[in-house]
DNA sequence: TTATGTTAGGCAAACGGTTGCGCAACACGG
DNA sequence: CCGTGTTGCGCAACCGTTTGCCTAACATAA
């Protein structure tokens, strides 16, 4: 059907392998009989099949990742698009293409990825998250293939990671919060178990202590990363005689929903409660009074975890376990200092 | 390196094309035979290389995408996440997986299809949008390769597509504002060259006829899918002295505007202006006022597409080349009348 | 017994490329 | 004139599966 290496061989009087060397820039072709071949791809319209050129170099040009399942989460669906613009993008650069799947439960996410791994249609695998003790990761490195996770993992110290300095992260952003004046910092985190809650509450932690302020373990509530736990931490704290008077809070969708409890009461960001939070999704900005928010740079995070997998599998011997991106505080009207 | 065919025919003491057929069940297998080959498969995790199964059946049970490139706006990121996850649960349902490529101009763009079309690294395609006299589109039909087309195509009518009925789910919007008593209604539209403005326009425009409500053309703006059209929008609508009471407005990120310059002068919505507006992205909900929306199905959209692409492929030719598909008013506060 | 089926499975070509090795043709130094 | 290089390209094997055709072994019918 298509047209194949050798029906350019016969237009052009050679054998295929000469065609092929032609592809592949070989030296020893002539430049007459390359030029001449050339001609004669562009007219036909010739592209290469992937498939049997996989089969003989044992590569997809291909990388791979596992759709997160639970993506009903807004931020998941806003970070999901921006890593994977990011991700895509330096692939193409490289000239790789991104495979996706997904599957439906445990076992058959991990079908998946054995499918992908065993059968080659990847060359190596970007894992968006990982749970404790996640058996996807337990599997890659089993199989010594090629992969990169964006984030970090207490389970498994070797793998290769790329992240952001969260600790870090979290301590400008306290010290943000203290530099406007405040004293009083309450700490909204996310579920407990997972790396990114823990190191933001390091980094908060570590804040107060440098400055002598307060660290009472009823400024903070854990929940998760949605809406309605910022709702259910603004009235736990409401209840409390001693309130902070500023927060820094572990994702901006939690955010909404403290500034929703706060409105609800007539109270106001930031004249009654200043926040601070992360990740700045583009709605951060959108908010009725817009949030201020550490930027981890997800573009960055896609980005990055591309280039440091294409390296792994190029075998460049460089790499890092740990690469982490740049944060940026995007300070805004929530955290502005009420007193002037 | 992996294990193979032959690894096992050798094990099993057959010829390697008998372990093909039990692969693919082939009846003149005997059950003995058949059971005897899959425990050595079991044993050896042996998993089928795509490259060869891709060479040989000239398929490789991929589905392809093209990434929008100025994926800068929110709207698209949200979509993209959604209509993405509808693509692969479907595609992965039917053990296709979705590979994602781009490019960062034109030419580029039409490179990376025709690589992946020509070199049959996917056996169909879905076009997420498309332009006026779409480059790509003109190409697939001249390949005579399977794709459908998310939305919808003036230029090119015997495309199939997967899109929503836009003119009645504005005609829908619409007549929700007439019947909450508004008769000055006016119209926040998109791109005018886009289909999707187009019919969001038209619709709006047959229920004022029906009711025989107004039609003024100072009542109507144009302007992009972004949140800066939403507050030109407002101002522009302010400098009038007859203003309309409620507006349809062809984007839930261009209300986001509309609302802040309402606020930013001390009106309310929907007391002072109400509003409804398109595609229910996950943030209408979490507004200071919950926006009222058409939701579009985005999910489902994909979803869609997947299943008609893959019947394409399949050549089952039950297909319509319309697929519609159905849209939800959602009634939060910004539509709510404002007189009780 | 022989002709005819049926069953279970092997042989080898094919899919479309890549690549190690060989070889002809020519150049050139001694 | 011969030996040694160099240049330019072809041969054929190979990557891992699939599949049309063939055949050995056995069963069955006449």
């Amino acid at each position: 059907m298509s047209v194949t290496i050798k029906d350019i061989a016969k237009l052009a009087g050679v054998s295929p392998s000469t065609v092929s060397r032609v592809i592949s820039n070989n030296p020893r072709i002539s430049k007459e009989t390359s030029n001449k071949i050339k001609v004669i791809m562009e007219q036909l319209n010739y592209q290469p099949n992937n498939a049997a050129k996989s089969l003989v170099s044992r590569t997809s040009h291909s990388l791979g990742i596992i759709l997160p399942r639970p993506a009903e989460e807004l931020f998941l669906n806003l970070f999901f698009a921006e890593v994977i613009r990011g991700i895509v993008t330096q692939a193409t650069k490289a000239g790789y293409d991104l495979l996706m799947t997904t599957g439906t439960s445990d076992t058959e996410e991990i079908e998946a990825v054995t499918r992908l791994v065993r059968g080659r249609k990847v060359d190596g695998i970007i894992l968006l998250h990982s749970r404790r003790n996640d058996p996807l990761i337990s599997f890659l490195q089993k199989e010594s293939f090629p992969f990169v996770l964006i984030g970090r993992s207490k389970d498994f110290p070797d793998v290769i990671t790329v992240d952001n300095d969260n600790v870090q992260a979290s301590y400008d952003a306290t010290l943000h919060l203290i530099l406007q004046g405040h004293q009083r910092i309450g700490f909204v985190s996310g579920p407990p178990n997972l790396v990114v809650s823990q190191d933001r509450m390091e980094g908060y932690h570590k804040a107060l202590q440098e400055f002598n302020l307060p660290q009472r373990s009823d400024w903070i509530v854990e929940g998760e990363f949605l809406q309605e736990s910022g709702y259910r931490a603004m009235s736990f704290f409401m209840a409390l005689h001693e309130r902070p008077t500023a927060l820094v809070v572990v994702d901006d969708l939690v955010t909404f929903g403290v500034i929703r409890g706060l409105t609800e009461i007539g109270y106001r960001v930031p004249h009654d409660l200043s926040i601070i939070s992360f990740n700045n999704i583009a709605l951060s900005e959108l908010a009725s009074t817009p949030i201020s928010s550490v930027d981890i740079g997800i573009y960055q995070l896609g980005y990055i975890a591309s280039l440091t997998l294409l390296r792994i599998i190029n075998e460049e011997t460089i790499h890092q376990r740990r690469n982490i991106v740049p944060h940026r505080l995007m300070i805004r009207e929530s955290s502005l200092s009420a007193k002037e």
